[in-house]
DNA sequence: TCGCTGACTTGGATCGTTCAAGAGCAGCAA
DNA sequence: TTGCTGCTCTTGAACGATCCAAGTCAGCGA
C-alpha cells in the first residue's frame, strides 16, 4: 500500500522546504508563482492534503463545527432541523469545514457536550439551534470565547452574538394576506402558548396582517401545546363555533394537518369521486411556483374552511397542504458566513452580525 | 482566560510524570492503583482530556466516523435516515465516538468524498448507508483497507464485509399474516420494480406469507416507483378490480399513505362524527404496545381495505397508519458494535460479522 | 550486604504541520 | 566595493500526545 502522502514528501519530490509547500498552501502569495506552479502541480500529482490533525496542533484550528442533531420530536416538526442540518453540511464544505455531531437532552447537557468536544476536538465554532428565553448556551459560550451562531434570535435575551433567523411573522402576515386576498374575513390563529419566542412571532403575524386589512382579530385564536391530535380538537372547537374563522393560519404543520383533518372530516371532501383525487394530489406533487398560479383556488371553495401551516414539512406536501416554507439553505449558509466572520473577526469590536430572512408561502390545496 | 489544561499540567499538578499520566488514562492496568487514583482525582479536577489531534497524530487514530448525511429525497422515506443519524451520534457517542458529516450526490462523488475525509480528516472508520446492487463503494473501501459498516446488505455483491440490516421479509410477512389474522385472503403487495435488493426482500416477506397461509398470491401484486401519488392511482387500480386484493401490504409508508387516501377517499370514513375522529385519533399517539392490544380492529370493519406501510414514518403516525417499524436504536448500536470489532480486529482473519435485525408491526387505524 | 526480579516511572524521539527567525541573492544608491 | 532593502526560500523549534527503551526502587533470597 502506497505510504502516506505528507508535506516532506512533496518537499522532496518539488526539491523545496517542507515551509515552501505550506506557503504554496495557505499564503500563496509569499512564493513566486513559478515555484508556486511547480509545487501545485507536484501537490495535485502525489493528492497531497494537510493533515488537520497536525495543522490544528499548531495552528489551534480544526476547521471543525459542532451541531447538535435533536432526536425526533413529535416526528413532524423536528424534521426542518434534519433538513438544515443537510443544508448546513453542504454550506460548511464550501467553506471547508466539517460538521460533527454530538446530542444533548437539554441545555445543561448541551453546555457539558460544549465541555466535552472543546476539550477533545476544540472545535472552531458552533451552531446553535432551537434558541429560547432564559437560554444559558449563548452566555456560557460568550464567557468562554467560543465562536457561535444561533439560527433562532436571542429571544428576550441580550443581543450579543451573531444569529440568522427567519421572519416567522413576515411568514404568518403573507398566510393572513393570501386569505384575505381569497376572501376571507374571519381568520383564526391557531398557535402555541405564549413564552416562547417563536410562537409570539408566528402570532404577533397574523396579528399585524388582520389589523392592516381593517379585520377584527378579537377571539379568533387559540393557544395549544403541539401536536396532530391537539390542532384537531382546537380546530373542531374554533371552526365549530357560530361566529368561528372560516380560515386557520397555524404555527406548526402539526397543528395544521389536525385542523385539516378536521376539515376534510366535516366537509366530506374525501367523498368525491377517486380519479378526481388522484389528478388532484398529482397536481400537488408541483413546485411552489407552480402551486402559485392557482393560488386563488381557497376563494372558489368558500365553504370549505382553508388551513395554512408552517415549515413545509413532508407531511404538508403528501396531504396538499397550504403553508410557510423557510429557506433553509439561505439560513444555513447564512450561517457558515456569519461564523467564518465571526473567527477572521476574532476578539473584533466590530458588533455581531444578523440575518433575517423571510419565508414564503408554498400555496397547496388546502388554502 | 484560563490556559489550556495539558498533560503536562496534570502531570505537574499530580507530582508524576506525563507517561504515568498516559497510562492512567490509556492503560490503567500499569499503575499502581494507588497512584492511578491520585492522578485521576487531578485529572476530574482540571477537567483534563486528551487532545484528539495530538493523540492523533501519534496514534492514528482520529476517534472519528464519516457518515454521509443524504438530501431529503420524497421527504417521507428520507427520513429514517436522519433517525438513524441521531442514534448513530447517540450510540457513537457511548463508544467514544464522534460523527462527522459529508455530502455527496451518488456513489462516485462519495468515493470522492472518502479520499477528502480521508486525507484530511482521517476518520477511523464509516458507516455506509443505502447499499445497492452494484454499489462500487464497498470494494473501494476493502481496496483502501479503511474500516465500514454498511447499513444494508451487500445485495448482490460479494459479502466481504460487516454489515447490519433489518428484515424487510419479515417485516413484510407479518404485516400480511396480521392481515390474515383478520380475516383477509386477497392480501395484495404494492412496491417498487424489480432490481434494488431491498424491493425484492420485502415482496419475498409478503409472497412466502401468502403461501404459507395457503393463499394464492397470483395477480396481486404491483410494482411502482416510491410515491405518494403513485401509490393512490396504484390502489385505486388494484382495489378497483372485480377480483382485487381486500388489503395492501406496501413496500413504503409513501405508497401506503396514497392507497390508504384513496380507501377514505371511497370509504367516506371521514363523514364519521368529528367528535369520534378526534378521540380516535388522539388513542393512536399511543406506544406500539397499546395500539397492539386492538389489533383485531381491522376485522371488525372487513369491509374497509387495509393498508400496512413500511418503516413507521411521522406521517404514518400522524395519519394512523399501521406499519413496520425498523429497530433503528439497535441498528445503530450494532454498526457500532461492528465497526469498533473491525477496528480492533485490524487485519484479523476472522471473517466479516453480520446482524440482521427483525422489524416489529406498529397497528394502529389502517389495519 | 549484594544482586536479582518485577513493578512502576522517566526521558527522549516522534507524528505532520505552522510559526519565528535567519540566510542567500538580486537590485540599487552611495 | 559596501551597505541596504525587499523578496524568496530555508532552518530550527514548537504544538500535545503516545511509544519505546532505559532507569529507579522496593522486596526478596542468598
Amino acid at each position: 500500500m502506497p505510504s502516506k502522502v505528507t508535506i516532506r514528501t512533496v518537499a522532496r519530490q518539488a526539491g523545496v522546504s517542507v515551509q515552501t509547500v505550506s506557503n504554496v498552501v495557505n499564503a500563496p502569495h509569499l512564493v513566486r508563482p513559478e515555484t508556486r506552479e511547480h509545487v501545485q502541480a507536484v501537490i495535485d500529482r502525489l493528492g497531497y492534503r494537510a493533515s488537520q490533525a497536525a495543522r490544528q496542533m499548531r495552528s489551534g484550528r480544526s476547521r471543525l463545527i459542532g451541531v447538535r442533531i435533536e432526536p425526533a420530536r413529535d416526528g413532524i416538526n423536528g424534521n426542518i432541523l434534519d433538513r438544515f442540518l443537510h443544508e448546513l453540511t453542504e454550506a460548511a464544505a464550501q467553506a471547508e469545514f466539517r460538521i460533527v455531531l454530538y446530542t444533548a437532552a437539554d441545555d445543561v447537557a448541551e453546555i457539558q457536550a460544549y465541555e466535552d468536544l472543546l476539550a477533545a476536538y476544540s472545535p472552531d465554532g458552533f451552531v446553535l439551534t432551537s434558541t429560547h428565553p432564559d437560554d444559558p448556551r449563548p452566555g456560557w459560550l460568550l464567557d468562554k470565547g467560543v465562536p457561535f451562531v444561533t439560527f433562532g434570535r436571542p429571544w428576550g435575551g441580550p443581543d450579543r452574538h451573531a444569529w440568522v433567523d427567519v421572519d416567522g411573522a413576515a411568514g404568518t402576515a403573507a398566510a393572513t394576506e393570501h386569505l384575505v386576498a381569497a376572501g376571507h374575513r374571519r381568520i383564526g390563529f391557531l398557535g402555541w402558548p405564549e413564552g416562547a419566542g417563536v410562537a409570539d412571532d408566528r402570532r404577533s403575524g397574523w396579528l399585524s396582517a388582520m389589523r392592516a386589512a381593517g379585520l377584527d382579530p378579537t377571539g379568533l385564536e387559540r393557544h395549544v401545546d403541539d401536536g396532530v391530535a391537539a390542532g384537531e380538537r382546537m380546530a373542531a372547537e374554533m371552526l365549530a363555533a357560530p361566529d368561528g374563522p372560516t380560515a386557520l393560519v397555524c404555527a406548526s404543520d402539526s397543528l395544521a394537518l389536525g385542523a385539516w383533518n378536521y376539515v376534510l372530516a366535516t366537509t366530506g371532501h374525501y367523498a368525491s369521486s377517486p380519479a378526481a383525487r388522484t389528478a388532484r394530489t398529482a397536481r400537488t406533487v408541483g413546485t411552489a411556483a407552480n402551486a402559485r398560479s392557482r393560488s386563488t383556488s381557497g376563494a372558489s371553495r368558500a365553504s370549505r374552511p382553508a388551513v395554512i401551516g408552517f415549515d413545509d414539512t413532508p407531511v404538508a406536501r403528501a396531504v396538499g397542504l397550504t403553508t410557510v416554507a423557510q429557506p433553509l439553505a439561505e439560513v444555513a449558509q447564512a450561517c457558515i458566513r456569519l461564523l467564518t466572520a465571526v473567527l477572521d473577526g476574532g476578539g473584533g469590536s466590530s458588533p455581531p452580525e444578523h440575518v433575517l430572512l423571510t419565508p414564503h408561502l408554498v400555496v397547496r390545496d388546502s388554502a
